[in-house]
DNA sequence: GCTGGTTCTTGACCAAGGTCAAGTTGCAGG
DNA sequence: CCTGCAACTTGACCTTGGTCAAGAACCAGC
């Protein structure tokens, strides 16, 4: 039998920080709006407000800029069971510089701005629950910050590999070649150098 | 006449987040461990376990790793009314690989993750607040990683300049450099060059 | 007013990674 | 089965920033 409540996976991640009611759990599900992504189509634009906090039901997505030399740079992968959001502006609720785009056929759970308020006035231990998902967001930034001061980009690439191994067949040499802060020519030569196709 | 509340300034921090009444706050401030480091002294080394989220009082501190070739590279500074931790080792109760260091003689409020966790629990409204406080260094945090990616030294360091002009006087070149991830002697040839003495 | 340690500067040379353009390969749609 | 586009590769050359070592400048303490 396949999993047909589509809310199982949100809820696990949530339960995995708080405890929820079932009643909780329903107020909770109700103020999520689902949606669906075809491959390249885009949640967030450039310059949009970001209203939502975006959870991955099934496929993957990506964040990312265009630079003053509209140069890709991806700031962040967001698998199943994941969280996707242009914090900047969802925070400030003033236009971002991020675009959220689908790698892949993707389904989500929207958390509005507006929704999200409302869910911490009437469940306050969703203000737990957020604050221990920023907090490991934070940490995974913060470590990314390391990486890219203090490992070549082999060695980042390397560390990618292993962190995220699920991520690799479903992207681009291109994307990971963003990701880890190299030109796709780059990416080439040093996979052919080191062997490690 | 001057202040004389040592609690004055993270009282402001946190009334900027949520309201507490003069019994909360004072709840609050008796979990709070006053410290003072003096220029250079530690709060904390690498492989120690981060137990304190520490606020500034006056003074000024960085955090920092040794890389593999025993570079030093700067994460953060943290000025008076600003936070500092380990958040990594923090959060996991797992040493860490962070080194924290006082600039100035520095004057510090340590909040333990022992009475955080007693804050939390007797004052609820606490998770709002360090959600808050997380979120926004959470969104400094990748706007450092899309500067690292996306500008040249050049323009990561006028950033630097015109975002924390008051921590100038305070640091050394070295430090900038570091923090903007340029040697020092690059850092020199680079003044030089571009006339930003 | 020395003396020693930092910090900053500079020169000569080097290496990691970027640019641009021209292929190749691969594969999806018709 | 062909066409067309996107992804990947490669060559020639360039730029940014690093390395190492030596000297200059700047204190702080005595």
């Amino acid at each position: 039998m396949r999993n047909h409540d589509p809310f199982e996976l949100i809820l696990a991640n949530i339960g995995r920080h708080i405890s929820l009611t079932p009643e909780e759990s329903s107020y909770f599900t109700r103020l999520l709006k689902p949606g669906q992504y075809a491959r390249k189509e885009f949640l967030l634009r450039e310059g949009a407000v970001c209203a939502d906090f975006t959870f991955i039901v099934s496929g993957c997505m990506k964040s990312y800029l265009l630079d003053q030399q509209g140069k890709e740079h991806i700031l962040t992968f967001a698998a199943p069971d994941w969280w996707i959001a242009d914090i900047n502006s969802f925070i400030s609720g003033k236009p971002g510089n991020l675009f959220i785009q689908a790698i892949n056929d993707t389904i989500t759970l929207a958390l509005s701005r507006r929704n999200q308020e409302i869910l911490l006035r009437e469940i306050p231990q969703f203000e737990r629950c957020f604050r221990i998902l920023t907090e490991r967001a934070f940490a995974a930034s913060l470590q990314r910050n390391i990486d890219a001061m203090s490992l070549s980009a082999v060695e980042r690439l390397e560390k990618f590999r292993q962190q995220y191994p699920y991520l690799l067949p479903l992207l681009s040499d291109q994307e990971i070649a963003s990701y880890i802060g190299v030109t796709p020519s780059f990416f080439s030569r040093m996979l052919k150098k080191h062997d490690l196709k």
